[in-house]
DNA sequence: CCGGTGGAGTTGTCACGTCAACTCTAGGTC
DNA sequence: GACCTAGAGTTGACGTGACAACTCCACCGG
């Protein structure tokens, strides 16, 4: 009984309605930045998390956790940043060359502006097209998915043992 | 007050953990596709849509608009896969140019079993964690995002005025 | 001092996706 | 017939994302 059988034709439509739901939302999302600010999903994203982050600089792995993804994939992105002139990478130790990666006045001012631009789409594109009630099942959902899927990949979560 | 005001931090978890889920999920039903069968989620796409097709033949345009995808996106994904040897483009006219596009045989066999895996990792990560209350609100807001979304895109829906 | 091992970053390669420019054909219009 | 336009498909350039191979340095054991 465990192995997989079909879906009904019913669970196709619902499966396929919800992954169009979000194509559609991340597109608009995504095109909002570009028209509005000039700045792509992934820039956005490099762009946030070094605005948030506490001091000045950041190593490029602890970039690769908080964004989760690939250590080679925030190279790559910081490599075109850095030619878009969002970010700076400084040497760290006299010669030791660990990287810390530092937002420049123009990441900044980018950053500001396209967080503004982007609260309001995704308020206008989701939070207010939500009732309460679907908010909080919404929300209920996500975390449950999150947690299972996390720990899926040994993320150190509900390990156990001590 | 229609102007964009930030989002609370409560929004923003909010938001972060719903995109999340979805990255999430979509990496999952994505690896397993690979790992179980070899094959993409854009081949898996065209794969079922060409599988499900009425006849043996499609033309690009009904693709592009089934997948609802860029029509050149369309066509680097059929290159990419003619060279895998999932499809065959075929000529439709006399001399005219149009392509026809068809599965070839190891394209139906790749299509019949990723749509089996993939049925059953969508039931075990997805349909298998929701609660009856909690699919009814994501069908729910589905069916209203993409409403919302796609009309956006002169879909032809709601245009009022004749 | 030498070799090994492991972590941090970078680089190359390839698939994916978008945009704009292009080609080819068909169908007007004069 | 010559021109023009519109539609269908293709192509090229470039940003994005995943994966594996590589470089550097630090540390460890001999």
């Amino acid at each position: 009984m465990t192995e997989p059988r079909s879906l009904e034709p019913d669970e196709w439509e619902f499966w396929d309605t919800w992954m169009r739901a979000q194509r559609l939302l991340a597109r608009e999302l995504e095109r909002g930045l570009q028209r509005d600010c000039a700045v792509s999903k992934a820039e956005f994203s490099v762009l946030v998390t070094l605005w948030r982050a506490a001091g000045p600089e950041m190593r490029v792995g602890e970039l690769s956790e908080s964004l989760d993804w690939d250590k080679s994939r925030v190279s790559h992105q910081l490599t075109r940043m850095e030619n878009r002139g969002f970010v700076k990478r400084t040497q760290y130790g006299a010669d030791g060359r660990r990287a810390g990666i530092g937002l420049t006045a123009e990441g900044r001012r980018a950053a500001q502006s396209a967080l503004l631009v982007h609260a309001g789409n995704i308020r206008r594109h989701f939070l207010d097209s939500l009732t309460p009630e679907q908010a909080s099942v919404i929300r209920a959902w996500s975390e449950q998915a999150v947690d299972g899927l996390a720990s899926r990949r040994g993320e150190g979560v509900g390990d156990g043992a001590s």
